[in-house]
DNA sequence: CATGAATGAGCATTCATTCAT
DNA sequence: AATGAATGAATGCTCATTCAT
C-alpha cells in the first residue's frame, strides 16, 4: 500500500516531468533557448506558468535537463549498439549510424543539440561545465575506438584527440544535413557515404 | 562640383558606416546578437544611438551587413588565393588555408561567423534568404572543385553537393577548434591534418 | 460522551492553531510581513500548506492573529502587574518594567509589534479597526493613571490623550533601543532613565 | 551658448528628477515600499515606465533618493533655525519646532520618513548603511544641544546619547500624532506641550 | 544629419490561494 | 481533516525603436 501510494506520486512526478520536458523540447528547438518563453513552454505543456517551476528551477535548468536527457538517451544507444560490433570498422560504423537512427527519430531534438553543442564550441553563452562533459562524454567513446584501431594497425598513427573532434563535429555536419535539409530521404546512403569518406580518410592504406 | 559634393557626402556616409559595422561586428563577437544592445554598439562606434538607425534599418539588419561584409572579404580572398592554385589538389588546399588564413587575422569576426552559419543549419530563427546564397556560394565554390576533380579522375565519383556541404561544415569545425581553442597555435599543422584527412577521404585510390 | 468528543476535537483545533500561531509569529518577525510566505510558516508548524487555511482565512488573517494574542498577553501581564502597585507613581513604573519583562522574554515578537503599530500610527496599508483597538487599550490604560495623577495632584495637569500616547510611543522606542540593540543588557538601566525621564516630565513640579 | 545648451539639458534632466522624485514620495507614502508599483510612479509622475529607469537604478534607489532628500532638506532647515538661536533652550525649541514647520509643509513626507525611520530601528529588511547615517546625523546633532547645556549647569548629568535617542523618538512619536492625526491643528500646542515635557524630563531642577 | 530622451511591449519568476484526493 | 499539486495574477527591469529638437 505504501509502495502503491509512493508509486501513484512518482507517476504523476514522471508524467508531469516528461510532459513538460517534451513541450520545452518542441518550443526550444522551434525558437531556441532566447527566443523561447515559459509562457509557451506551458502552453504546449497544458500546465499553467507556475507549475514548470514546480518542476525545474529556471528557464536553464529546464533547457539543460531536456539537451542532457536527450544526450543521456543518445549515448546510451550508441554505446550499446558498438558493444554489439565487434570490430573496430563495425564501431565506428555503429558509432556513425547509431547516431543517425537516434535523432531520425527524435528529429526536433536534433535542432537543441546542434544548436547547443555549436555554442559550446564557439563558446557563446553557456560555459555550463556539464555541458563541455557531455561533449568529451561523446569524443571520448569516438577515441577509444580510434586508438585501438591504430593499435591493431588497421588505422594509419595520428593525432586521436584532434581527429576524433574533426570526425565527431563531420558527423554533426553530415547529421544536419540529413535531419535537417534531407526531406525525409532513408539514412542508409549518407550514413554510407560518411563512413567510407571517414574510413578512407583515416584508414591505413 | 556636384560630383565633388556628392564625393564628399559619400565618403561621410561610407566612413560612418564602416564605423558602425566594425564596432557592431566586435560587440556581436564578444556577446552574441541577443546580448548585443545597440547602445553598445553605438558607444563603440562613437555615435549617438539614433544615428545607428541612419545607417541601418534594425539591429537585425545591421547584423546580417556586418556578418555580409565579412563573409565577401573572406569569399574574395579566397577566390584570389585559389585563382593563383593550378591544380585541383592546390585549389582544395588553398580553400582550407586561405580560410584559417582569413580567420586567423579576423578572429573576433570568426564567433559571429560560425554561430550564424550553425544557425543557418539548424535553420533557427532567421531563413534569411541571403543568407543562405552566401552559404550557397561558399559550396558551390567547393563544388567546383571537387567535380573538376572527379572529371580528371583524381577523385572518385561521389555525391558532390553532399560532399562539399560536408567538407564545408568540416573545415568550419575545425576551424572552431584551431581560432577558438587553439591558444595561437600555428596554423600549419591543423591545416595539413585536415588537408590530408579530406583528400584521403575522397581520394580515388 | 458528546462533551468527551467535542473536548477532544477542541485540543487538538487549539493545539493546531497554537501550533500555527507560534510558527506564524517567528517567520513573520524574522522576515516581516512581505517577507514571510505561507510555505516557510507552513513549514515551521509542521504542516502542510492547505492546512494553514483550515484554521486562518488569510495571510494577513494569520498575521493580526499572530499579533493580536500576543498583544494581549501583554496587556494581561501588564493589568496585573499594575494592580499589584498602589501608588500612582508604582503603577507608571509598573506599565513601563511590565513592558521591558515580557519583551525580554518575548524577543521575536517585539519586532512584529514595534513594526506594525508603526504602520498603524503611519496609516499604513492596513487601518484595521481591530488594531487601532488594541492600540488604544493600551493608551487608555496610561490614560487612567495619568489622570488619576494629576487628580491627585502628584502630576500637573495636561493633554491627557495626548500625552498618554506620547509616552506610549515613547516608551516603544526605548525599548526598540533595549530589545534590538541593547546586547543583551540588564533591563534596570533602561527602565530607571525612561521612567526618570517621564516622571520628571510630567511630575507637578 | 555652450552654457546655454547646458543649462537647458540641466533644467530638463532636475525637472523630471523632481517630478519622478514628487510622485514617487506621493506613491510610497501611500502605499509603502512593498507597496508601490514602478507602474504606479510612472503613472503619477506623467512619465513611461521606462523612463523612470532612466533617471534611477532601480526602485530601491529611487525610494532611498526619495527619501535621502527630503531628510537632507529637513536637516539643513533645521541647523539653519537653529543657529538663529543662541541659547541652549532655543536651539532645542527649534530643534523641535523646525521639524514641525518642516513635516507641517511635506505632510505625505512625513508617512516616508516615519515608517522607514521605524524599520530602521526594527532593523527590518534595508540595513543600508547610508540610513543608518542619516538617523545619526540627526542624533547628533540633538547631542551636542545636550552636551552643551550639561556643560553650562542648565541640565542635569545624564547618558547623553541614550537620552538624545530617547528624545529624538519622542519628537518623532509627536509628529505622527500631530501629522498623521491632528486634524490640521496649529503645531504651537503639541510643540510647547513637546518642549515643556523634554525640558522637564531633562532640565537640571 | 545627428542626437539621446522617451517609450512600452515583453518576460522570468514568486507566492497566496484553491481544490481534488 | 489534511494534503500539496496546480494555478495565474502581479511586477521589476531591459532594450529596440522612435521622434522632437
Amino acid at each position: 500500500m505504501a509502495i502503491a501510494g509512493k508509486t501513484k506520486k512518482d507517476v504523476l512526478l514522471e508524467f508531469r516531468t516528461a510532459e513538460i520536458l517534451d513541450a520545452a523540447r518542441t518550443v526550444f528547438a522551434q525558437r531556441g533557448f532566447a527566443g523561447a518563453t515559459i509562457d509557451a513552454i506551458a502552453l504546449a505543456a497544458g500546465v499553467a506558468k507556475g507549475t514548470v517551476y514546480l518542476y525545474f528551477e529556471s528557464k536553464r535548468e529546464l533547457f539543460l535537463a531536456s539537451l542532457r536527457e536527450g544526450v543521456l538517451a543518445l549515448h546510451a544507444e550508441v554505446v550499446a549498439e558498438m558493444e554489439a560490433a565487434d570490430s573496430c570498422e563495425g564501431k565506428l560504423h555503429s558509432f556513425i549510424a547509431g547516431r543517425f537512427q537516434y535523432f531520425s527519430r527524435n528529429r526536433e531534438f536534433f535542432r537543441i543539440y546542434y544548436t547547443e553543442f555549436s555554442h559550446l564550441i564557439a563558446g557563446t553563452a553557456n560555459s555550463q561545465p556539464e555541458f563541455q562533459d557531455l561533449y568529451e562524454q561523446q569524443a571520448k567513446l569516438l577515441e577509444s575506438v580510434l586508438a585501438d584501431g591504430i593499435a591493431q594497425g588497421q588505422l594509419r598513427p595520428f593525432d586521436v584527440p584532434r581527429t576524433a573532434r574533426m570526425i565527431y563535429d563531420l558527423i554533426r555536419a553530415a547529421l544536419a544535413q540529413h535531419i535537417l535539409h534531407g526531406a525525409g530521404e532513408a539514412p542508409e546512403v549518407p550514413i554510407a557515404t560518411l563512413y567510407e569518406f571517414v574510413w578512407k580518410g583515416i584508414g591505413s592504406k
